[in-house]
DNA sequence: CGACCCAGAG
């Protein structure tokens, strides 16, 4: 619980002593407040605070405005508590409001405790107090309010409604979303902007595309937050080309973009991967001048991540002025873990830290993802607790599978299996399929089965788990164990989703899967692989078949696995692409162990970079090493960018290096509008450009 | 007092 400061006689030096403008008027008082500048504001007005309790609104409302701290607005409370004016309703409803909304600097706590105390609460009360609830992401204690307000006779009005609907939306709840929504068509509130974008804003995010944009559509307006509503609803459901689509929509009607619009469509194209289409709109970004909005920069910093450009996030990261903004920070140590960075990833923290900046339980998790993936078991052992004891965090259940990861992964098993047993939190079948692959990983057959049973207790669907346990019987020569595997596989209808890969070859994707052979170029794509095969068994590598079910033929296993669409993909890839450009796959699942093993031998042989990104991380591959396993990792460069951004008739010359191996000038051309050779020039990767020539 | 947006395990 946060202190009030001490304050008796002397009103607050720490705010009254820097002033440099005094406010004359109350007119002036308000500005001052509104800007934030909170001395100047105070030192003004100082005697009539005492006597006019309306004017602490004014200073509550400054606390809110960005970049304002917490402590501040203790001592704005604390002065308040001095003037005897903390119960008076009007204010008491300020300050629950500016302990609600400080963001991440805020302090639900004492807003609830505020809220408690208070002797009567009108409809505004209960407003602030959910929307505090919502702020923090308590959704399920935001709806108990919501009900509790109803219960209390009070009819909640469009400002309650909003919060409702936006903790319906974290909760994914819609049959309570239904429910508010009949409210709102009874109670006449469905033409007003805000309940109508908050609505339509649930519905997407519960999936109901359609439902939410039917909302919008009933609005007596579209505006820049229902075009962003629909903006943001289709990239979370995956829908980028809507996204895009809708984007040149809103600037066709002549709405302006703003920074939130573009957070919206960042996110949608790092979930695709798109690697140009997220250069495109950063240049809009730039174009609109809002690049160095906070959740702007950190989507980008995400978004350059998880297309492989690790390089170009961290030049965002070290352009940001104030570095101190918590996400931006969290941002960037994830985009190291992504990217098995886990060494950078604590010096970041750690400098995180040195600066004042108090870790989140989400910069944690990032953080001890990174240690995962990298093989750092002490550190993050370190991290886990300085974050219980030294912050007060309780870990998350996706903490512990953080945790359990990490002892897994580096064959602490038993102490990964007493971690799930003993954490306080009820443990879910994602953990348990966490251990399971660490079992796998460290051939421990016997745990291995017990942990598969408690995989398929909580998730009957997992087919991974199936073969392992039927594999693992077949092994032991327990038949009958293993028909009552299979039976049981067959009543549950369990099936595997398809694997899929993606190449990115001339702006056109093409899709592999395994087995599939109808890729125009597939003669010469099952030539590649055979001399690669051919090759690689004389390197030493021995196909994995463990993952394949254990009736096949020897023979036919390692078939099925010499044409799975990753191998696909990457001979495609090593046929069409030139020479010393990295090869980048997509996948929709997790590339398996046996890829994993014989891309290394690929990349090798080939000598190629070859950049998998899988569904959950970046695998560099490169002289026969994955980056996943501690080993190097090459980085992105602009000199793919012929493949991936420019159209073939644009040139100018640009010369492009970096420290490493490229050094060498190419033809593009830049014309005014061309977004992707501004970014080229923005990030300093072209070193001169020259005029521009004409086609051909 | 308000809607839309940023970091996130396997």
């Amino acid at each position: 619980m946060a202190q009030l400061p001490r304050l008796a006689a002397s009103p607050i030096p720490a705010l009254v002593s820097t002033a440099v403008h005094l406010p004359k008027s109350e007119q002036d008082f308000v500005h001052l407040c509104s800007k934030g500048r909170l001395r100047e504001a105070l030192r003004g007005f100082l005697p009539e605070i005492w006597s006019d309790p309306n004017l602490f609104s004014h200073l509550l409302n400054g606390c809110c405005v960005p970049q304002q701290s917490l402590r501040q607005g203790q001592q704005i409370h604390g002065l308040i508590f001095a003037a005897g004016a903390a119960s008076h309703r009007f204010t008491a409803n300020h300050l629950l409001h500016m302990y609600s909304k400080l963001g991440q600097n805020g302090d639900i706590h004492a807003a609830r405790k505020l809220f408690d105390e208070m002797p009567e609460r009108n409809v505004a009360t209960w407003n602030a107090m959910i929307t505090g609830l919502a702020h923090f992401e308590l959704d399920e204690e935001g709806l108990e309010f919501f009900r509790r307000m109803r219960e209390a006779g009070l009819r909640p009005d469009e400002f309650g409604l909003g919060s409702a609907f936006r903790c319906c939306a974290g909760l994914k709840d819609i049959g309570s979303g239904h429910q508010i929504h009949a409210y709102v068509v009874r109670n006449g509130f469905e033409h007003d902007m805000c309940v109508g974008s908050s609505l339509a804003h649930m519905y997407m995010r519960c999936g109901c595309l359609d439902d939410g944009e039917r909302v919008l559509k009933g609005l007596p307006i579209i505006n820049v937050v229902s075009c962003n509503t629909i903006i943001a609803g289709r990239a979370q459901n995956g829908d980028t080309e809507g996204a895009v689509h809708h984007f040149s929509l809103m600037k066709a009607v002549g709405l302006s973009p703003d920074h939130v619009t573009f957070v919206g469509l960042i996110s949608a194209c790092s979930d695709l991967a798109s690697l140009g289409q997220g250069q495109q709109v950063h240049a809009e970004v730039i174009k609109a001048g809002v690049d160095s909005v906070i959740p702007v920069r950190s989507s980008l910093i995400s978004m350059y991540s998880k297309c492989g450009c690790l390089d170009d996030s961290s030049k965002i990261f070290s352009e940001s002025d104030e570095g101190s903004d918590l996400v931006v920070w969290s941002s960037m140590i994830a985009a190291y873990g992504f990217h098995g960075h886990g060494e950078e990833a604590i010096q970041l923290f750690d400098k995180m830290v040195r600066e004042g900046n108090d870790p989140s339980e989400v910069t944690f998790l990032s953080l001890l993802y990174a240690c995962s993936h990298s093989g750092l078991k002490d550190k993050g052992k370190e991290y886990f607790e300085l974050m219980m004891h030294k912050y007060g965090l309780k870990p998350t259940l996706k903490h512990y599978t953080c945790m359990v990861d990490l002892l897994g992964r580096s064959g602490c098993l038993d102490e990964a299996e007493t971690l799930i047993r003993s954490m306080p939190v009820p443990a879910d079948a994602v953990i348990w399929k966490t251990m399971l692959s660490a079992c796998k990983t460290h051939k421990n057959a016997q745990m291995a089965e017990r942990v598969a049973e408690s995989v398929l207790r909580l998730d009957p669907q997992d087919s991974a788990s199936y073969v392992l346990l039927s594999n693992i019987r077949a092994t032991t020569a327990r038949w009958i164990d293993v028909s009552e595997v299979r039976r049981a596989m067959r009543e549950k209808r369990v099936r595997k989703e398809p694997g899929l890969s993606w190449v990115e070859y001339k702006g056109q994707v093409y899709q592999f899967s395994t087995g599939d052979t109808s890729n125009p170029r597939q003669k010469e794509i099952d030539q590649l692989l055979e001399q690669l095969l051919g090759r690689m068994r004389e390197l030493g590598y021995l196909p994995d078949t463990s993952t394949v079910f254990h009736d096949m033929e020897e023979e036919e296993k390692e078939t099925s696995l010499a044409h799975h669409n990753e191998k696909l993909a990457i001979a495609f890839a090593i046929l069409s692409l030139p020479v010393g450009v990295p090869i980048r796959i997509m996948k929709n699942l997790r590339v398996c162990d046996d890829c994993h093993e014989a891309i290394k031998y690929i990349s090798n042989i080939a000598e190629r970079e070859i950049v998998v990104r899988d569904v959950t991380r970046f695998h560099h591959f490169r002289d026969g090493e994955c980056s996943c396993k501690g080993g190097s990792y090459p980085t992105f460069f602009y000199s793919n960018l012929t493949e991936c951004g420019f159209g073939e008739r644009n040139r100018v010359q640009m010369s492009i290096s970096d420290s490493t191996k490229f050094d060498h000038s190419e033809l593009v051309d830049l014309k005014a509008d061309d977004h992707d050779g501004w970014l080229a020039l923005i990030f300093g990767n072209c070193k001169a450009v020259s005029g521009v020539s004409s086609d051909g």
